[in-house]
DNA sequence: TTTAGTTACGTAAACGTTTAAGTAATCCTA
DNA sequence: TAGGATTACTTAAACGTTTACGTAACTAAA
């Protein structure tokens, strides 16, 4: 009726419990006989081990859970699976958990992976606030940042450079020609992806001898609404511009559509460059050239260190810059 | 040094867990003064519940598994994000399978699943081989398939209609005027979404007096690469025609994309219809019209319902076909 | 004042594993 | 051929809960 338990294929098998778990784990102490007869066992019944009572005994629970503000987003989703890949490949399973804006849920999230007693968390795209860190610390598992940080405590991250790669961005235009060069930035208060590609962006002007023109930039908040109405507003109020780098692909999508409606030919008129590479940038038209963040790769990338963190308990923690590069396509030309 | 457990609080509050446990659960069986008692051990000693230890008695994990053959797809993660909204909503959680093409892990995984004690499972689209659905009905919890189903098994599904969505779809063009509809299709092995999008094509042609020219379908694998190979077949071998419908919003971007490198204006030169909605349709320039499906949604309803199972045991089952409906934007134009 | 009923607990078994410790038989080795 | 070492097991505790059952004290009705 109920499912077979260890107990089942002992009695089955005529063996103790414990000769059972033997078995089944390849460890020493048994006659090949009895390991027939276990298998034997096992098969009949199909048999099928308790990961939950396992996890009772070992405080171990082969699972991590992964946080995201927003699990839909593409951005989220490349992560979440190169995360997963890796997992599976080690033996975990992955708990997603959707912290919704404003990180509403986080408090209640890290509360149930608490309670499920998940072995690890990685915690992506957004800034850990004390509350979280102390919540964290007091589950005594290890924590993996991705495509955030912390000056503030000794965790470790993976993310790229991202004044580093704003800064390549704004050089390629230049290089290509181009010296006035407008933004749309995320909001200046997210001290991760906001600020510092700003920062970028102004540190490639002035390297290039380029005066910052304060009205050339216009904020937007990541995602395409918001960028419509900046890329409006620089097309309206903005000193003339040829070339225009977005914090993100969104944005730069945004931008686009709106410089299209405009009447503006991209690149003939105005060139663009993005950052992040989401699959779609490769697909609109014309192709987005952007800065290329390997998400995949990132996922995959703190999937590992967390899961050595968890088995090798908590050696050194070493936090990764990932490089990105920034990808050719077809929304920038050169100025003659 | 251990996390504390419900032991540590008996004996903190000085009385039995029996009673920690009932205060905790708000049952009857104790006076006000242990309840404070109670309460005030828990809070001194940070006490949280081990939801394992709880699972093993239960028997119920408060988990639920989903499986993608591709999360990181927009598609799967739209149907995620809603599953999820729900799960965590009702006090679920959800592990996240990637099953991988051709459903490569999904057998392991739900082998995997099995073993954590998951209470149901949601599998999405992909087809229910006879191998999984044993594997399912062996560990005797609840399914629900979206954006997929079965004939074969009583097992309720989530998803629209596709037959007639792309009858709606084309139905669209030809009432916008059009005659000359070519069409991208997914591979008609595909018995969810490829078959039935091509004959909905196909007996809106019909219903409207037109006849089905073979050589005006090509065939893709629903995403991008696969479509501009088909668009430029159709480009250079199929009779001439004014518009085109694409199985997938995915492969009507390609389609797309390769119009436009070969000069054609969209939706002057060639009206374009879509089928999905997802995000980037809205992104791109111009705005995809295309078949709407309620992505989010379905997966709240999968949730919703498999929850159901799950609480009530197997009462009876209902499968959902969820409306699509057609959103106009601008890659379709009247035909004077 | 007895008795039945209720309240407020405590005891202990159960969930399905893993594993340390124990035991009996067999095998070497000197 | 006695002694220790090895092999092939078994027993039972432990993991952290929930919950059926037992029981003592108190309450209320007759």
């Amino acid at each position: 009726m109920n499912p077979p338990t260890i107990k089942d294929v002992a009695k089955a098998a005529d063996v103790s419990v414990a000769t059972v778990s033997r078995v089944l784990h390849n460890l020493a102490g048994y006659s090949n006989m009895t390991k027939q007869k276990v298998m034997r066992a096992v098969e009949e019944l199909g048999y099928q081990p308790n990961a939950i009572a396992r996890g009772l005994v070992n405080k171990r629970t082969q699972t991590i859970g992964v946080l995201f503000p927003d699990v839909s987003s593409s951005f989220s989703s490349d992560i979440l699976h190169g995360i997963e890949e890796i997992a599976q490949e080690k033996g975990f399973s992955v708990i997603v958990c959707n912290t919704a804006e404003e990180g509403k849920r986080t408090m209640k999230y890290l509360q149930v992976l608490r309670e499920k007693q998940v072995d690890g968390i990685v915690f992506t795209s957004e800034v850990l606030k004390d509350e979280y860190y102390q919540a964290i610390k007091e589950m005594r598992v290890p924590v993996i940042l991705v495509n955030t940080m912390t000056p503030k405590y000794m965790i470790p991250y993976v993310k790229v450079d991202d004044r580093q790669a704003a800064y390549h961005a704004t050089d390629y235009l230049i290089q290509k020609g181009h010296r006035e060069i407008a933004m749309i930035s995320g909001t200046l208060k997210d001290q991760i992806a906001g600020f510092p590609r700003l920062d970028g962006y102004r540190q490639a002007l002035a390297d290039n001898g380029i005066e910052y023109t304060e009205s050339r930039v216009a904020y937007g908040d990541f995602v395409l609404e918001g960028s419509r109405k900046a890329m409006k507003k620089l097309l309206a109020e903005a000193p003339p511009f040829t070339a225009l780098f977005a914090a993100s692909d969104e944005m730069a999508i945004g931008a686009m559509s709106v410089a299209m409606e405009h009447g503006l030919k991209i690149p003939d008129d105005l060139s663009i460059i993005g950052y992040d590479d989401l699959k779609l940038a490769r697909m609109i038209y014309p192709p987005l050239t952007t800065i290329h963040q390997p998400l995949t790769m990132m996922g995959r990338m703190a999937s590992e260190k967390l899961i050595t963190l968890i088995e090798e308990g908590s050696t050194q923690v070493s936090s990764s810059i990932v490089s990105h590069h920034l990808v050719e396509r077809q929304t920038v030309r050169s100025k003659p």
